[in-house]
DNA sequence: GCACCAATGTTAATAAATTAACACCAGATA
DNA sequence: TATCTGGTGTTAATTTATTAACATTGGTGC
């Protein structure tokens, strides 16, 4: 399978959400336009995706259900499941890790670490939190892959780079600072402020 | 001005808080390939950013820095300042707040709202909590246009609902659950978990 | 002064993402 | 059975976003 559009990526990761909320709702077949509806979009973006995983339902009565949810997980899980470290586990931080509780799912959350001493060594929202200076040792021994970054900005560079020098393989950025990763990392970032002012921008714009 | 794409209002929040950062740093001039290669991004995307914004600048030795924040300020802030309110002030919602202390800024973070009885009518992180059956009330007396969403996701529609009801003109969604609103009314929405299994997914294909 | 350089603003080209159009088919209906 | 209906998969068209190309211009060094 030829890589995916990012954007793609996003969609079969909302699409298996609301699957899975079909099935606690006890349906298990939905069409292409129920699916998109749930998700504001359209049924032609919904089908189009499925064609780019190569996903086709036999009947004519909607998607299964059950089938899609395990096709999707196919193309966007990792075969065995890939472990995953928040580094800095600040607010932000734990919001992060309590999306890992009781999930079943292809990403554990293994560790955080910090440098605040009420909480190294402690257990916090469900995951042990240890010191940087563990950072180098523990990516190993827990063969981390995946860091998500919430460290306060000063130290986000620098922790980023050394995350990548001891192997992580792909960062999920929530700082203000803009990163820089070698080829072979993945990068993606997300900055708060930024989407608080678009909306912000558009509100006002929208009055006018 | 005619209003801008939404790419193009997202860099200019960047690009207004790398200047600030240059500030800082006491530079007082930057060069476009300079605000780019600090955000990753080209130096092209840059000068047709700010072609749309209609700015230009006289000299030859890079954009005068506090010019531009005061030019991208014109654009993207309202006149007169915006309120901002914070639904649900869990770990996501204080990360949040947090964002705020401290900056001299056109949005003002003016209340949060939780039904926890430990949180009702203290102050966190630096703002008061008022209970959900207050919204309406604070809504209109605190003149709040922008609601933060960080609610369990059983709450999410209904008070989303409500909020826009009595007068909120943006929404900025952090819960899983997609939301539905009237045209008047600007949504944003941002859903980390999708972000950490896109991660992944291209974290499996490059190792591939 | 003038040839050159470096950076800009803008138009044109390319690439990416979304939407429209349509042929096809299973099942329902008469 | 023949016809219609509603949903699908796919190609084509459109829109949006990014990148390339280039003419222009203030400053610099000779």
């Amino acid at each position: 399978m030829t890589k995916l559009p990012g954007k793609t990526v996003e969609r079969l990761s909302e699409y298996r959400r609301t699957l899975l909320e079909c099935l606690n709702e006890k349906r298990n077949f939905i069409f292409s336009h129920d699916l998109a509806a749930r998700l504001h979009i359209t049924a032609v973006q919904v089908r189009r995706d499925l064609m780019l995983i190569g996903y086709s339902s036999v009947l004519r009565k909607g998607y299964d259900v059950r089938e899609l949810i395990d096709i999707i997980g196919k193309i966007i899980d990792s075969e065995e499941s890939m472990n995953v470290a928040i580094i800095g586990i600040g607010n932000l931080g734990r919001a992060l890790a309590g999306y890992f509780k009781g999930k079943r799912s292809k990403l554990n959350l293994v560790a955080s670490f910090d440098n605040d001493p009420q909480k190294v060594n402690k257990v916090i929202s469900g995951v042990k939190c240890y010191p940087y200076i563990d950072i180098e040792r523990m990516i190993k021994e827990l063969d981390i892959r995946i860091a998500i970054l919430t460290v306060s900005p000063d130290f986000a560079r620098e922790i980023a780079e050394e995350t990548v020098r001891f192997g992580i393989k792909g960062i999920l950025n929530f700082t203000t600072i803009p990163l820089n990763v070698p080829s072979g990392v993945y990068l993606e970032e997300y900055d708060m402020i930024t989407s608080i002012e678009k909306v912000a921008y558009f509100v006002k714009e929208n009055k006018i």
